[in-house]
DNA sequence: AGTAGATCGAACTGATCGGTACGGTCCGGC
DNA sequence: GCCGGACCGTACCGATCAGTTCGATCTACT
């Protein structure tokens, strides 16, 4: 039966749908683990709806990543806000908050950086490179509000925290990367305040 | 011609020879990017060769990996065997050995990790699993000879830096993580060493 | 010399993939 | 109340994939 009798016809509403509903599978799945036809069941979707709204499998997989991107770094900018004016305890708030989502059952990674990973294809590996980007503005930003003699310099060191505590906890523990990174990024952030470098 | 005839006939000999070519080849494209046919054929080997040396394409990638891995510890390991005795001294080396090897035109990041976030398969995940544990063993070694208070804890910590800046160097800029990470990872060991933990 | 086995090249199979087409059904705006 | 279009279900297409098979050919060991 097309078109389910009660149902509401809103293409906005629809794409949003699949996106949100794509993106888990995706995620859980990898982007070639799944095909277009089992993931359009799992959505309770048609093929033709899919392609009418993201045109190639390719083109569903660039909107999922941009909008996982969108809702990640907004995630980490609220726990920041939340956090109080404090940078070290906006700091150790961003990697608390990781830390929970390294304990989700289907946390597997960056999803950003795992695509990057999977297709060479230059449009993905530039989504995943503005990804890191955000990461760095923010990071960069606390930086410099904590007064770091090279705000940039701390700003990268603590990406490769973060990156490298979420790799840690895909692929071997994770229960304490978010913990102990944190407590590398403190470090390292006292250590920036006082010397001149490092 | 099957079987050119000046050829030797060495199965071990030409179970190496597909290895290392089927290595550089699934790095640069991706473990799902290139097929047992092109893959064959670029190898110059018969599909049946490479079928009885490894059984299926998963059999050809698991021993890809674990190859790979024995490469790249004992690549590190003479780095730091070649750094002399003073601890710092090691761990800046692995830093500027990273560095170097970010560098190189044909750098995607690590291939272990890469192919974790391809293949959900169990298998794959442990091999980078133990990847990174002797990842691991080699900084948590380091940062014991150093004295530093946690060793473990420091290890953990310097890991994360490790494979951290491997993700930025694949994904944003190859020029700066090895020098940026190794003055994180130096701090980090002074740290431990003056403090009793972070 | 003769045999076992390693290798090639090429054809083949069955499954799956991304993407298209179509007839039919229902909603939303006019 | 009518019509454009959003949507479904299914069938279909060509390409590609992993893996198999086979005859021919050469090497290595005995």
């Amino acid at each position: 039966m097309p078109v389910p009798k009660g149902s509401t016809i809103d293409p906005a509403r629809t794409r949003a749908a699949i996106l949100q509903a794509a993106t888990a599978l995706l995620y859980e799945r990898g982007l070639d683990g799944i095909g277009v036809a089992e993931l359009c069941t799992r959505l309770g979707v048609s093929k033709e709806t899919l392609y009418r709204h993201f045109g190639t499998k390719d083109g569903l997989v660039e909107a999922v990543l941009e909008a996982r991107s969108d809702r990640v770094i907004a995630w980490v900018e609220s726990a920041v806000a939340a956090a109080g004016d404090d940078p070290a305890a906006q700091l150790a708030a961003v990697f608390d908050a990781l830390q929970h989502w390294y304990e989700e059952p289907a946390f597997r990674g960056c999803a950003l950086v795992n695509a990057a990973a999977q297709h060479h294809v230059p449009q993905v590996r530039a989504i995943t490179a503005r990804h890191l980007g955000r990461h760095l503005a923010l990071l960069t930003g606390i930086a410099d509000r904590a007064g770091a003699a090279e705000p940039g310099l701390l700003g990268r060191q603590l990406l490769m925290l973060v990156e490298g505590a979420t790799v840690v906890a895909a692929h071997r523990d994770a229960h304490g990367p978010g913990a102990e990174a944190r407590a590398a990024a403190l470090t390292l952030l006292s250590a920036a305040r006082e010397r001149p470098s490092s």
